[in-house]
DNA sequence: CTAGTCCATCGATGTTTGTCGATTCAACGG
DNA sequence: CCGTTGAATCGACAAACATCGATGGACTAG
């Protein structure tokens, strides 16, 4: 449970966050912005996988309250933790987050919820 | 244009609304709403893969013009089609839009874009 | 042509959200 | 204990969004 293997990543605590369409909602919300989008995938290809607050306010040309405003939002979401080590915040993905977001798009998931007749064709 | 085979749809356009993280942000505010979610499940569950307005609408404790504002908002972004038949007006789901979806999870989607150290454990 | 049905659009209103300066808090160094 | 630095929170403002009654456009039936 501590940090083995990760084939087999809290399968359950990610139907979780998914029990209904308002959640689901709340995790695409997170994700409606352009610059939390944007850190997503900075913490996510950081080395370790983590990023501190002030290395990722390098990057953006924006106050930093607004940066603090935005990654709050993804913590609140489950789309990322933080960890304060010492004087500087620290970020990682939640895994669950992603398994959360596949599990919607797959056949059963929120979106669909039963494989009917395949659409193919869109005008 | 009534197509049966399925194995082959459109790979390119789907990459083309995903260039930028504005795109994907524009998509995930779409689907950023419990009425959404419910609407693009009800048409992707639908008989062939279709629904009219008035078949959604008998889902829904919602005025008219509510619903056809959510429906709009999904149009617009690529989420679903629309087809006036007669006087009704049927909505499909585009294939490209869950492509456009699952591109952005999968290694090298906007998310990710390169595969670096794997994060397992959240907190 | 007229009446009726289905549904998109308009327009006004209230709520939510993003932005960012000012403040506050927490951790460290002297 | 005091000054400094990193970063979250507060508060005010503006922009974006959801809601829903009223209107209008497209189609059909008679």
């Amino acid at each position: 449970m501590a940090t083995s293997g990760r084939t087999d990543v809290a399968p359950v605590r990610a139907v979780r966050t998914l029990e209904s369409d308002e959640h689901a909602a709340q995790l695409f919300k997170a994700l409606a912005d352009p610059v939390r989008i944007r850190l997503v995938r900075l913490v996510r290809t950081a080395a370790n996988g983590e990023e501190c607050f002030c290395g990722l306010s390098t990057e953006f040309d924006m106050p930093q309250p607004s940066l603090s405003h935005h990654l709050s939002v993804l913590v609140k979401a489950g789309v990322l933790s933080r960890e304060r080590r010492g004087t500087w915040s620290w970020y990682r993905v939640c895994p669950e987050a992603w398994q959360a977001l596949s599990a919607i798009l797959e056949p059963g998931g929120l979106l669909v919820r039963r494989p009917a007749t395949e659409p193919d064709s869109c005008r």
